[in-house]
RNA sequence: CGCGGGAUAGAGCAGCCCGGUAGCUCGUCAGGCUCAUAACCUGAAGGUCCCAGGUUCAAAUCCUGGUCCCGCAA
């Protein structure tokens, strides 16, 4: 078939890949973001998906705005278009070039968590299962008729990163049985329940500052789900800032009458923080302009004893 | 040249502003104590203070240049 692949983002990688691999398929064309400045040194860096069709040989468009785009697309005559992670919506006009639509791989078991951070979302609900949905596009966000799913279990440490990387390679596979039906004419459709949708927003580095009056469930779940983008932090007794990775345990473990954010304990096995319930132990810790650190060498610098309060210099609280 | 922090013993940090004996918490090793220890006590080993210049009687500390690491922002 001739394929137009629609995508920006890291985790369409290895569907890109599986096409490009595939004698069977022909890319006719990438369409992904415009190059970005990235990092300290603001370098204009390609995004992935465009790196990978370069070495292919495949043609890679960078539109500003797709939305304009559409007679561009139609002179590309594929014959179905392929989505993942593009960061823009595509409009009607677009929409109706592929004769056989627009498949859209979303790392979600839809309806629940459409939107723009679907993995960290699972992991934050504490869900058991994740998984790739394909879909016919719409115009409406992750809206569009399911053509089917592939489902996979949750780890216990599960983490956005290890959630991201397992789902990336689970996409080649949903997308090549979705392909095969469509193939054979036999591609089933069926509509999303839209009283059970749930919507994610676009994440911010705000999103990270844990609350520690939350219960520890969630605030491990926090930790794990928001690593590595965009990250957790609290605040230590000085007013400075620790990010804080996992692994991260949460204990059912009473923390007596500690208030929220009061360190319970800290040593070799971790530091221990009482949450709204239970507490959490912590073992990865980022001071500003440091490296990261296991607990113990964290410690080592900067002492921490039972009693001290952590996340309350943002909120501008004074200590006893 | 977007803004900022950092590099000091095996690990993590202080000392730098205000130049003059290399310090802290750990770890390692040895000894002691204890029914016992990831406990406690005593002692020891372990350092080109990131690199290269400069100033100075004297530089971890002040000045100039460089390398590497990190936080923010994007």
């Amino acid at each position: 078939m001739r394929i137009l692949y629609i995508g920006t983002g890291e985790i369409g990688l290895p569907a890109l890949r599986s096409l490009l691999d595939n004698p069977a398929h022909e890319v006719c064309a990438v369409i992904c973001q415009p190059d970005k400045p990235v990092g300290r040194k603001q370098v204009l860096t390609p995004p992935a998906t465009k790196v990978l069709a370069m070495e292919h040989d495949v043609t890679v468009y960078q539109p500003r705005r797709i939305r304009t785009e559409a007679l561009r697309v139609a002179d590309l005559q594929p014959e179905i278009a392929v989505v993942m992670a593009y960061g823009q919506i595509l409009p009607r006009s677009v929409l109706d070039v592929p004769p056989h639509g627009c498949l859209n791989l979303h790392a979600s078991l839809l309806p629940k968590h459409r939107g723009a951070a679907p993995i960290q979302a699972s992991i934050l609900a504490g869900d058991a299962e994740s998984g790739i949905t394909v879909m016919y596009m719409d115009e409406g966000l992750d809206t569009g008729d399911i053509l089917l799913t592939e489902t996979i279990a949750l780890a216990p440490d599960e983490t956005g990163g290890s959630l991201h990387d397992r789902l990336a390679l689970l996409a080649p596979v949903a997308l090549a049985r979705a392909l095969e039906l469509i193939a054979a004419g036999a591609a089933p459709r069926t509509p999303q329940d839209a009283t059970s949708a749930t919507h994610t927003g676009k994440l911010e580095r705000a999103n990270g500052v844990l609350s520690w009056e939350e219960p520890a469930e969630n605030i491990a779940r926090r930790i794990r789900a928001f690593d590595p983008w965009p990250g957790t932090s609290t605040t230590l007794p000085d007013g400075s800032t620790v990010k804080i990775y996992p692994p991260v345990e949460a204990l059912e473990l009473s923390s007596g009458c500690a208030p929220a954010g009061s360190v319970v304990s800290a040593g070799s096995d971790g530091l221990t923080v009482a949450c709204g319930t239970g507490v959490v132990r912590l073992h990865q810790l980022q001071a500003e302009g440091r490296k990261r650190l296991e607990a113990a060498a964290f410690l080592a610098g900067r002492p921490l004893v039972p009693g001290d309060r952590l996340g309350f210099a943002q909120a501008g609280i004074k200590l006893p």
